[in-house]
RNA sequence: CGGGCUGUAGCGCAGUUUGGGAGCGUGCUGGCUUUGGGUGCCAGAGGUCGCGGGUUCGAAUCCCGCCAGCCCGACCA
């Protein structure tokens, strides 16, 4: 069918408009009155919702326990960590006036936590007994950003972040490597992503961060997105809100701290790692509606389909199975076929008069062609294989185009040529500057330094300087 | 914040150059008809022309300011 305003524009014309058009036409969100704000829908929320247990039952299971901070900061916390105030101070909403007159000290709106819940922590530590204290909240944050995409980057937007202290490096550091591990386990298991868990360098850390981390997935337009990131702040924010505790020797130490965040940017990351020509694909962990059963009716069978589709429907519940009946009389069965393409639903099935006289459904995959008829009496068994299957084909799929669009690259030719389809894996000599060459020419930058990368020696992809992290860096373009 | 483009019915757009009637497609409502890949016909409702100011007898149209959106840069989860 020629392409018509109904649906979307391919991926391969112009993949932003592309993405663009479809956050609105899959009703994941409307815009909000303000700049950069996003009214995130029921059908997107949903989804967000199912990554969120998904996220928060991780959490929990490694001993953190959730807790909720206020959203105004006094500006002075943010003050008394340097590099923190410098890094957020451009982005920052502020609250001068309330009460119906001007506060005698403006407060934040929070872009993160980090400082009330560092002043908290140091009321509640003391000893090396209240130690670890590993906290987690789920909120909303607000970065005044220049350029506002859905999703991935706008003005406010939802995370959970967690905020934990140690009694010493070693225990911090192991606690920020458990929480990249973590999400690169949310990314793989849950929105079937296949990241790259690593580590960022000098330039492209956390304000006041000693450590970032980061697990990078690749869209399927090449470029990287920073999935989820976790940071070991050393002492700097013990140190600027005194969170001190008295050591088994009787000395006062300072806690070691650490903090991580996933956000409501991960939606961004499915849409763009599964979507196709046809919409969103959604993987069925995160699916609203893991099946859609649409029944098919000429006038007077149509209400003698809709019993059996609801029956069936019943049955996939008691399943588990997140199945849906498409009841509305109005539209054709090929505008809803379309119409749930759109939405990502990973199965459908077509449930019409033929389909019932033979006890069987018509059933279609998202990303396969063709029907297959499927007994009625078999169908929550096969239909619980089948959304196992497609969850496991998708990372599969993503993985497979993630790594035909890596390369290992060893000249500077080879270097830009890759970054303009996906990512280079290449040498670096560790300068800023250098770094700065690199994106000034290609537009790409060094994504993370991969934890389980071999060990390489050899040197700068640009510079020609030996490399300062004996292996190769991944390069890319980024979101 | 710099450069470019845009804002007219829910959505997509024409009309703006050369000032005077607010239109088209789709969607929406009602009815009939249809339903296995975006049904067809008939009737109907729906718009402060992004917002504010100015010029004019008269502004969607000309001028100024602001707001919002898209693309390209600097910032970012």
């Amino acid at each position: 069918m020629a392409r018509d305003e109904r649906g979307v524009t391919p991926q391969s014309e112009d993949f932003s408009a592309w993405y663009n058009e479809l956050v609105f036409k899959a009703e994941l969100v409307d815009r909000g009155p303000v700049r950069g704000t996003m009214v995130i829908r029921p059908y997107g929320y949903r989804i967000w919702e199912l990554l969120q247990a998904g996220i928060d039952r991780r959490i929990k299971e490694t001993g953190h326990v959730n807790a909720y901070f206020p959203l105004l900061i006094p500006e002075s916390y943010l003050r008394r960590e340097a590099e923190h105030v410098e890094g957020f101070a451009p982005e920052l909403a502020v609250v001068t006036h309330a009460g119906g007159k001007e506060l005698e000290e403006p407060l934040i709106v929070r872009p993160t936590s980090e400082t009330v819940i560092g002043e908290m922590m140091a009321k509640w530590i003391s000893s090396h007994r209240d130690l670890p204290m590993l906290l987690n909240q789920w909120a909303n944050v607000v970065r005044w950003e220049m350029r506002p995409r859905m999703f991935l980057r706008t003005t406010e937007f939802l995370w959970q972040e967690g905020h934990t202290a140690h009694v010493d490096e070693d225990d911090a550091i192991r606690e920020t490597l458990l929480a990249l591990d973590l999400y690169a386990s949310v990314a793989r298991e849950i929105a079937a992503m296949p990241v790259v868990a690593g580590e960022k360098t000098a330039g492209e850390r956390f304000p006041g961060a000693r450590r970032t981390f980061t697990v990078e997935g690749m869209m399927r337009d090449g470029r990287a997105l920073q999935s989820g990131t976790s940071h070991y702040m050393g002492t700097n924010f013990a140190k600027a809100f005194n969170i001190q505790y008295t050591a088994e020797s009787g000395e006062l130490e300072y806690a070691h701290t650490t903090s991580w965040g996933m956000t409501t940017r991960m939606l961004g990351g499915v849409i763009m790692t599964h979507g196709d020509d046809k919409g969103l694909v959604l993987p069925p962990v995160l699916a609203p509606y893991q099946v859609v059963i649409v029944p098919i009716g000429r006038g007077d069978q149509a209400g003698q389909v809709l019993p059996p589709a609801q029956e069936l429907a019943g049955r996939l519940q008691r399943k588990g199975i997140r199945a849906h009946v498409d009841t509305r009389t109005h539209l054709s069965p090929g505008f809803k076929f379309n119409d749930w393409e759109l939405r990502g639903v990973p199965v459908r099935l077509e449930l019409g008069p033929r389909d019932l006289a033979g006890g069987t459904t018509l059933m279609s995959l998202r990303l396969g062609q063709g029907k297959t008829p499927v007994s009625l009496d078999s169908a929550p068994a096969r239909l619980e294989a089948e959304l196992g299957a497609f969850q496991d084909m998708l990372l599969r799929r993503a993985t497979d185009f993630r790594d035909e669009h890596t390369n290992t690259v060893g000249s500077w030719g080879e270097f830009a040529e890759a970054v303009k389809t996906g990512w280079a894996l290449a040498p670096h000599c560790g300068q800023p500057s250098c770094e700065d060459d690199i994106k000034a020419e290609t537009s790409a930058t060094p994504r993370c330094i991969p934890l389980d990368g071999p060990p390489a020696e050899g040197r700068c992809i640009r510079c020609e300087l030996p490399s300062a992290y004996g292996k190769r860096l991944v390069f890319g373009r980024a979101y």
